[in-house]
DNA sequence: CGCAATAGTATCTTTTTTGATACTACTACT
DNA sequence: AGTAGTAGTATCAAAAAAGATACTATTGCG
């Protein structure tokens, strides 16, 4: 699976930048889950899962299949038993991971209330942002 | 209207912040609407409706509606015949006028194919950065 | 009078997305 | 032999999102 190989082959074709960034990361946890597996780099599935607050065995399968398919993220088999899966982003996410992390601090600031916490460090936040 | 009005108000209390910003502007068209939004400044309900391909009526106006509900965009009626209603961002949507840009920036240089000419002037893009 | 123009609303239908549930495969351990 | 652990798949159901279609209101114009 290479960072060439698209869902939506058509919509990047005669590309609408915008048009085409909504057509591949839209719907209800694509942004979610590209964000769990930057902050933590390396994720198993069944973390994932667990971290995903809300989502279904089932759904994050399909999410992550679509993420692969459009070059995101990478997964990586491990012939052992129990078996392990583990997902990281490819080049193509690393490069999206600056911009997620600009909307994290947005929403931070924009949308939770004024006395939230952040649960990043500020050296987290730099290197997200450099990635 | 004001900025502090959200639709999902729970999500916002305890607010996780990529879980927030993905309840609010996840759908198929939310990052689309703004952007044509913020490009342009001020746009009227049928204009958006050319703009955008392949959004119907109804669903640009369930779209506005939320969007409208969630604090990013200010509904201006103008009690005209034939009907004028003007939409802007307001200031919350402004502020995210950034991130939208650097969104359609990366996406032009990673999914776009490499041969594609931008439509936005420096000039432009630089104040979108701005404001 | 009949029509155009604009920004809708109201219903109903279809499509897409998400979820629930049950099931599989393999091995180690008790 | 039965159970735990992991990462699934397969099927069906439900919910959410989007779309199609018909309709409204107002006023100026021919």
């Amino acid at each position: 699976m290479t960072d060439n190989k698209f869902r939506k082959r058509e919509v990047m074709m005669r590309c609408v930048p915008m048009n085409t960034l909504q057509a591949v990361l839209s719907g209800k946890w694509k942004f979610l889950i590209l964000w769990y597996i930057a902050v933590s780099k390396v994720q198993r599935f069944g973390e994932l899962l667990r971290r995903i607050d809300g989502i279904t065995q089932s759904t994050l399968t399909k999410q992550l299949r679509e993420l692969e398919d459009d070059g995101f993220i990478h997964r990586e088999i491990y012939k052992e038993v129990p078996p392990k899966v583990e997902y990281t982003l490819t080049g193509l996410g690393k490069s999206f991971v600056p911009i997620l992390t600009q909307m994290m601090m947005w929403s931070q600031t924009h949308l939770c209330s004024p006395d939230y916490v952040s649960p990043y460090t500020e050296e987290q936040i730099k290197e997200l942002l450099r990635q």
